[in-house]
Parts: C-alpha cells; sequence; structure tokens
RNA sequence: GCCGAUGUGGCGAAAUGGUAGACGCAACGGACUUAAAAUCCGUUGGGCCGUAAAAGGCCCGUGCCGGUUCGAGUCCGGCCAUCGGCACCA
C-alpha cells in the first residue's frame, strides 16, 4: 500500500461491499416462476450497448453510460421495479481475428482472456449487473440462436399485401428463393483487398473500410443479402412511438432516404424505352435529355454502331474506379452520348440518350430524365456537353427561374401552366397514368443488407448448397460450429477461410456447406432478447421471460438503453429490422425493441482532444480508482457535465469529487486518538430543524428529478450543499443523514453501504441493507419560504429589493413608495403590470 | 453544399422569460501546524465612483447584429465559429 494515508479508507469498504453483493447476488433479477420473483412488482429493462472486449482493456468512455444506466438500476430498485440490468460480450469481430492471424492464436482463447479483463475492471467500478446472465456472442450456446433466427429470416418472405414477414409457405409464386428475406445475389459489392472481405455500405467510410482504413474497391460478387428494403416504410413510421432524441430519429430517417415522386416512361422505339424516377415529374416539359448509369443493361441495347468504342472505353473507365475516386473526382462531370434518342411523352421530342457515372444503377431505376434549368447537376452536365437547357418552374420570389430547384409555379408546360409545383406533380403524374406511361413511385436510399463476410471469426451460416442451390439446414443441426484452422489468414480471393477446412465444408456426398460468416452485427441484433432468458437451451428466448422482460404499453420493449451515437444508424437499425421480423413472425411481442434511447457524450482526454494513443492522453479507469476509489470515479465520470454532452477529462475535477466523498464520510466518522475511525458522536436521534429540513426536502427533490433526466452533475451538485450544510452543525439528526445516504447510494454505493451500515449497529430504527430501503419521498410544503425576496425591476434594470411574506395579499405586494422613489430619474411604465409580475414571482418561489 | 448540435468567468459548468455565474476546479487571504500536507473559514466576471479603511453606489457583461417584451443566456430573424452526420440518392 501507498504510504499515503488515504483520505477514507475506500481500497477496504469498495471490495468488501463488492464481495457482499456478490455472495448475496443482490442484484439478481429472477424471471418469472423462478425463486424469489415478485410478481406485484413492475419490470423495468436498463440496457447497455454491450461492448466490444478489446485486448487494451476498458477506457473512461465505456464507464461513463455503464454508471448512469448503473445509477438509474440501483434507484429503481429503490422504488420498488424488478431490474433488469445485465452484461455481455459482442465478442465477435476483426481485432480477435487480425490477431489470430499473426499469433495462430485461435481467436477464442483471445476473447476469453479480454472477456476476463474488462469484467474484472467492470467489477471493480461496482457496477450492479446481473451477472447470471452474461451472454457472449461467440458462445456456441449463444450463437446457435443466431443462426436459428437467421433460419426464420431465410424461411420468410415480406408479403406486401399486409406489410408484413410470413412464412415462405404462404407464397403462392413460382420461384420463392425471388422473395426470401435472406437471399443470395451478384452484387457490386465493397471489396476490402486488404481486409480480404466485402463490406456493408455502412462499413465504408469515405471510399475507405471503417476498420483500418484501408481502400475499398467496387467489384460484382455472389452475396448474402438481408431484404431489410422492404422495412423501410415501416422503419421510418414507427420510429414515431420511440422516446429516442430527435437528432437519432432523424439520422435514421435521413440515412432511409424516402423520396416521393413518379417513374415516367420514355420511349425509344417500337419495343424499347427507359423508366426513370424522379421527385419532380412537374418538371417534365423540361428535359431535354436522358442520362443513364454506365452499367445499366438497357445500354448494350441502344448504343449505335459509332458510338460504341467511346461507351466501352467510359464503362471500362468507370468500372475501375473506387468508391472514392467516384466521390473525389466527381468535382468535373464525365459521360458519352450513346447515339439512341427517346421521346419525352409531354413535349413529345426527341431527347439524346446519354451515359454518365453521377447517376448510380443502385438508386431508382438506374437512369433520369435530364432537367437542368432545375437541377445543378443536370445543369452542370448540360453546360458541359452543351444540351438545351428550358426553364418550366416560375419561383415565387425573385429569384431567376434558371438553376432554381425549389418548388414554384409551372410555366412552358401545356398541360399544368400556372399550378404550384405541388398541384402540378399530381397532375401530370395522373395524365402519366391515365396514358399508362407513368405512375407515382416511391424510392429509398436504403439498400438492402450485404450480410456475408469472408472472414473467420463470425457465424458460420446454417446453409448448405446442392446442384447449385442453396438450401437450409434444420434447426437440430444447429449450432453450426467454425472448424478450427492452421492458417485464419483471408486467401485474398474472395473466397473465405472456412472453404480450407475440405472436411468441414463437404456436408454429405452431394452438399457442400456454406463458408461465408455473418457480419459482426449478427449477434448485437438480438441480444437484448438473450438477455431475458440467457440460459433457455430450447428456445432463443422463453415465451413467459420475453413477454415479462419486453412488455409493457410501448411499443418498445427495452425501458432505457444507453450507448454512443456511433451506432445510430448501423446497429441500432439492424436491431429494428431484426425484431420487426421476430414481431412479425409471433416470436416477440413488441414491434420495437428499445423505447428510450439515451446517447452518451465522448469524453475527451485532458488536453480536449479525442483520446488516442498517439495522443498519449488516454486514462485509465484503474488509475482513477486505485488513487481515488471507485465511488469517486463513479461520480466524477457524472459529475464532469451534462451527460450527452461531449467533455474534457480533468484530474483535478476528480480530485474535487474525491474530496466531497472524503468530506461525507467525515460529516459521521470521526478519527478517535489510536487514528481508528468511529462514528460521530454528533450523530444524534433528534428531529432536524427547519433549516435542515428544508435543504434535506430540496436534496430529495432535486435528487429524484434529476436522475429521471439524466441530469446527474446538478443532482451530485445538490447533494454538495446538502453536505455543506451540514458541516461544522453542532448535531446531526439521524434520520436526515439516513436519507441522505438513501439519495447518495446510486452514484457511490459502497461508501453508502459501509455508513449505513455503521448507522445501524449505533441506531436500531432502522434495518437492513440500504439497498433494500426505499426511495424517499419529499414533502413540498417543506419547501416554500415563509417570507421571499422579491427584486423590483424598473426598465428592466434592478432597482431595489423587498421582504415579502410568501402569502402577502395583492395589495401588500405592491412595491413600497419608498423604493419607487428613492430615485426620481427612475420611471415606471407601468405600475400595475409590475404588481402582477411581482406576484407572478412569488407564485414560482412558493412552487419550488 | 445539405441536415443537426453547441457557443456563458482563468477552467468544467448552473439558471420553468424574472437578482447571470448555483456546485466544483484553479487562484488568493486567514485559522490550525515548528513546518508542510490534509482540514476548516473567507474572497474571487470586468470597469468606475466612494471611503482613512469599510459600508455603499453606478456602468458594462452569456459568439456577433437586429427584433419581440416592463424584463431575453432563455423567444423570433439574420450572420460567424466549432463539432458531428450525410454527400452526385434524381
Amino acid at each position: 500500500m501507498s504510504g499515503r494515508r488515504k483520505p477514507y479508507p475506500f481500497d477496504q469498504l469498495e471490495p468488501k461491499w463488492q464481495a457482499i453483493w456478490e455472495e448475496r447476488q443482490l442484484f439478481h433479477a429472477p424471471n418469472p416462476g423462478e425463486k424469489g420473483f415478485d410478481p406485484a412488482k413492475p419490470k423495468f429493462y436498463i440496457l447497455d450497448m454491450f461492448p466490444y472486449p478489446s485486448g487494451a482493456g476498458l477506457h473512461v468512455g465505456h464507464p461513463e453510460g455503464y454508471t448512469a444506466t448503473d445509477i438509474v438500476a440501483r434507484y429503481r430498485r429503490m422504488r420498488g421495479f424488478n431490474v433488469l440490468h445485465p452484461m455481455g460480450w459482442d465478442a465477435f469481430g476483426l481485432p480477435a481475428e487480425q490477431y489470430a492471424v499473426k499469433s495462430g492464436q485461435h481467436p477464442a482463447v483471445t476473447t476469453r482472456e479480454n472477456v476476463a479483463k474488462f469484467k474484472s475492471q467492470l467489477k471493480r467500478i461496482g457496477f450492479s449487473y446481473d451477472w447470471q446472465r452474461e451472454i457472449n456472442t461467440t458462445d456456441p450456446r449463444y450463437y446457435k440462436w443466431t443462426q436459428w433466427i437467421f433460419l426464420q429470416i431465410y424461411n420468410s418472405w415480406f408479403n406486401p399485401e399486409t406489410k408484413r414477414a410470413e412464412p415462405i409457405s404462404t407464397y403462392r409464386g413460382t420461384d420463392p428463393d425471388s422473395v426470401r428475406l435472406a437471399y443470395v445475389a451478384d452484387v457490386p459489392v465493397n471489396w476490402c483487398p486488404e481486409l480480404g472481405t466485402v463490406l456493408a455500405n455502412e462499413e465504408v467510410v469515405d471510399g475507405k473500410s471503417e476498420v483500418g482504413g484501408f481502400p475499398v474497391v467496387r467489384r460484382p460478387m455472389r452475396q448474402w443479402m438481408l431484404r431489410i428494403t422492404a422495412y423501410a416504410e415501416r422503419l421510418i413510421d414507427e420510429l414515431e412511438g420511440l422516446d429516442w432524441p430527435e437528432g437519432i430519429k432523424l439520422l435514421q430517417r435521413n440515412w432511409i432516404g424516402k423520396s416521393e415522386g413518379a417513374e415516367i416512361d420514355f420511349k425509344i422505339d417500337n419495343d424499347k424505352k427507359v423508366r426513370v424516377f424522379t421527385t419532380r415529374p412537374d418538371t417534365l416539359y423540361g428535359g431535354t435529355f436522358l442520362v443513364l448509369a454506365p452499367e445499366h443493361s438497357l445500354v448494350d441495347l441502344i448504343v449505335t454502331e459509332e458510338q460504341w468504342p467511346a461507351v466501352r472505353e467510359y464503362r471500362e473507365r468507370t468500372a475501375r474506379k473506387s468508391d472514392l475516386e467516384r466521390a473525389e473526382l466527381s468535382k468535373e462531370k464525365t459521360g458519352v452520348f450513346t447515339g439512341a434518342y427517346a421521346i419525352n411523352p409531354a413535349t413529345e421530342q426527341k431527347i439524346p440518350i446519354w451515359i454518365a457515372d453521377y447517376v448510380l444503377l443502385g438508386y431508382g431505376t438506374g437512369a433520369i430524365g435530364g432537367v437542368p434549368a432545375h437541377d445543378e447537376r443536370d445543369l452542370e452536365f448540360a453546360r458541359k456537353f452543351d444540351l438545351p437547357i428550358v426553364e418550366v418552374v416560375q419561383p415565387l420570389g425573385d429569384e431567376q427561374a434558371l438553376g432554381f430547384v425549389g418548388e414554384g409555379i409551372a410555366i412552358n408546360s401545356p398541360i399544368i401552366d400556372g399550378l404550384t409545383s405541388v398541384e402540378a406533380k399530381k397532375k401530370i403524374t395522373a395524365w402519366l397514368e391515365e396514358r399508362g406511361q407513368g405512375k407515382r413511385a416511391v424510392n429509398y436510399k436504403l439498400r438492402d443488407w450485404l450480410f456475408s463476410r469472408q472472414r473467420y471469426w463470425g457465424e458460420p451460416f446454417p446453409i448448405v448448397w446442392q446442384d447449385g442451390k442453396h438450401r437450409s439446414l434444420s434447426e437440430t443441426e444447429l449450432p453450426v460450429i467454425p472448424p478450427p484452422l492452421e492458417d485464419y489468414k483471408p486467401s485474398g480471393t474472395g473466397e473465405p477461410p472456412l472453404a480450407r477446412a475440405k472436411e468441414w465444408v463437404g456436408y454429405s456426398e452431394k452438399a457442400v456447406r456454406e463458408t461465408n460468416t455473418m457480419p459482426q452485427w449478427a449477434g448485437s441484433c438480438w441480444y437484448y432478447l438473450r438477455f431475458c432468458d440467457p440460459h433457455n437451451d430450447k428456445r432463443f428466448v422463453g415465451e413467459e421471460a420475453e413477454r415479462y422482460w419486453m412488455g409493457g404499453d410501448k411499443p418498445g420493449g427495452v425501458n432505457l438503453y444507453v450507448g454512443g451515437t456511433e451506432h445510430a444508424v448501423l446497429h441500432l437499425l439492424y436491431a429494428r429490422f431484426w425484431h420487426k421480423v421476430l414481431f412479425d413472425l409471433g416470436y416477440v411481442s413488441k414491434p420495437e425493441p428499445f423505447q428510450r434511447l439515451v446517447n452518451q457524450g465522448i469524453i475527451l482526454g485532458e488536453d480536449n482532444q479525442k483520446m488516442s494513443k498517439s495522443r498519449g492522453n488516454i486514462v485509465n479507469p484503474d488509475d482513477v480508482i486505485d488513487q481515488h476509489g471507485a465511488d469517486a470515479f463513479r461520480c466524477y465520470e457524472m459529475f464532469m457535465g451534462p451527460f450527452e454532452q461531449m467533455k474534457p477529462w480533468s484530474t483535478r475535477g476528480v480530485e474535487g469529487v474525491a474530496r466531497f466523498l472524503a468530506r461525507v464520510w467525515r460529516l459521521l466518522m470521526s478519527e478517535n486518538q489510536a487514528g481508528k475511525w468511529e462514528l460521530s458522536g454528533k450523530i444524534k436521534n433528534a428531529d432536524p430543524n427547519k433549516a435542515q429540513q428544508k435543504v434535506l426536502h430540496a436534496t430529495i427533490k432535486k435528487v429524484t428529478e434529476d436522475i429521471e433526466s439524466f441530469s446527474f452533475n446538478t443532482a451530485i451538485s445538490q447533494m454538495m450543499i446538502f453536505v455543506n450544510a451540514f458541516t461544522n452543525v453542532e448535531m446531526i439528526p439521524v434520520v436526515a443523514i439516513r436519507t441522505f445516504l438513501i439519495l447518495l447510494n446510486p452514484f457511490a454505493p459502497h461508501i453508502a453501504s459501509e455508513l449505513w451500515e455503521k448507522l445501524n449497529a449505533k441506531f436500531s430504527d432502522v434495518r437492513g441493507d440500504i439497498t433494500k430501503q426505499p426511495w424517499p419521498g419529499y414533502d413540498e410544503q417543506l419547501l416554500t419560504e415563509d417570507e421571499v425576496e422579491i427584486v423590483i425591476q424598473i426598465n428592466g434594470k434592478l432597482r431595489d429589493r423587498m421582504k415579502m411574506p410568501i402569502l402577502a395579499t395583492h395589495e401588500e405586494s405592491r412595491p413600497s413608495a419608498k423604493s419607487l422613489s428613492s430615485r426620481e430619474s427612475w420611471s415606471i411604465s407601468s405600475y400595475e403590470q409590475d404588481v402582477e409580475r411581482i406576484q407572478g414571482i412569488r407564485r414560482k418561489r412558493q412552487r419550488c
């Protein structure tokens, strides 16, 4: 032990209480029907985004959210809820595998070590997780059910009539494989040569892999896809009933990117036509050319003899470009004329058909009608290639029509002239529909989810191939466990490492196993369900347990979900999608997984920079706990500032909070001659005086409300005010200090438990552990002042103060003549108004 | 470019339209101590007037400009800066 004396013995009492909690399993939440389950209590499910157990261990960012949920969990328990508060490990993923590639060690070994480290670090902070429910996505007993859920998805289709997933057996078409929610397709994928795998759109940032930052290129490959686009509409609409930050909802809506408009057919000749998607059918008369994506299948059919060489050359050039290049070199528009023409159905004019890489094959129909006067990109293109420009929208203001992309009045458009853009859209769409040349259409930016990876360390697909066709394994064959390998390295050719295990791949004489694995997101798409019933080996989650913990009168099952904004689109969208499929199939009771979502802000280094190894500004929780204890660490994490805001770490700040806890300690404990801590003689079985009563009840109120609203920093401030008020008093009433310890307990449970125990040894008025105590209520009456000070403002300036009884009458609360006349130069705009104002302020004071 | 968040002392931050800066850090002064640490008490936005010293008083101040209001950190309009997301999505 260090020679320096601790301000209070946290180094002894913290391990002591952690051992007691573990021994008595105080935070275990029994399921309905199990021993100790109390059906009279309402449930509350509080969840953290579970971590990837990296080799580096915990940093101070992790426990920020975990501390907040722990405070809420402890608070809810004291309020009489059955609280489900679990923790687990999202352990499939690249780092463990890359380490395996280097060392030859099986990733399961590294994972086990890292989990042990994370777990011991979390335990040191004193979190009240129900460790009996710990899960690990790489455990075969867990991923057996991940594979099982995949089978449900594979064996379902989205019925557009009912807008729900249904078993594939209800599909009446000829080719069920074409409608499954999990399907195989040759798609242009994000291929990352360095990582040797394909990546989802969401995993590619600025043309580079999100993990590692390696270049990513487009390349067509045969891949497993999940039909998330079928749920686009519901994923937008059903955000409505969730208590999520508006910003996160918006992020999801934008990612899904719904646009309404029309599909319009442009005739080329008697047997060919081009279909385009537009959100502005009202600008059809301004369409002076068409542009197809270079990869568009129609291109082969329409290119004229003399244009072939140019088209071929352009297509090859585009195909070679990586996403990064396509994005970066986009400053200048490029394109090639196909030599073909189409008829604009409105003007009946012949317009040229071009190809250009600013038109994407994957969105809409892969073709657009160029309306240069009212679209920036089309305008740039038309100017570069000297194509005609026709203005068809008149802005309402004094802007010029050319280049105007907003809504206005239709002009030069015989059928819809004079109509507003909104009306014009409706009318021209109806007109096209009548003539069979177009129809209303909705498009989404969201693409289907590329679900396969060419990696070792992930869930194998429960699929085999026979005669070139895929089929699912039966449930009884789960889990499909990956074979051990000598070499985990990706092949680089796109063939997954699992393909090397020849024996394993040969499923039967005729059938071979699928060798792709699932992406890391798979395990985290449903872990919150497994927590409800983690040891069930008959079902992915027991029906009763699911109904209880995921139930309630709101659409989302988890009451509170806390984690970082970095998962705003990926994890949260994928999990919602899986949950909806399971809901449609009748496996879960609510349509949404997470009711209330709160995002924690990032913690920066002391230098106000993002924490990183290279900057050397990383703070290790272990060091902080060694020096100041877990309670101080927890409280500082919460005291730093508003929970959702980004904020820098401060070593001095931790010291301040540690001092506060030491003051709490010394409020109850004093040192005797032998240097031993003993309960202070100042604590007496007596009634608090009026002022003490007031600060106590103000503290109960503030702490209670602030926990509910995630304003933990101001809750701690109020507790500091309480302690300051009781420092240096002659006598401390035991009831007041008991109540205070209950309030402190969620924030600093070790010290609160210890002091509570010390009080119990001397005073016999209350029994039992602090965690079993009910949360105190407060009495508004005790908070009101008898007398309030009111400031007199004249023309907005502070001019005088006056004291008056809180129950003063209207007459009595008039500013006194003295305060108004003491300076002649003050003018009073409205005397009566001032009286009203004073009344108003007084009412407010009274209320708080 | 579009969307969103944020902007308050030396620092982290508080403030249902009603005394801006609670609480904490740092700094300074005092008590205790042989001394230091720890602890406790006090001062602390800026400028000016006042006084022997006090007491006291005035003006300015929440990124910038304007507006609404008796009264604006808070509401409205316009700008600037920082951070985050999206980015040829027709």
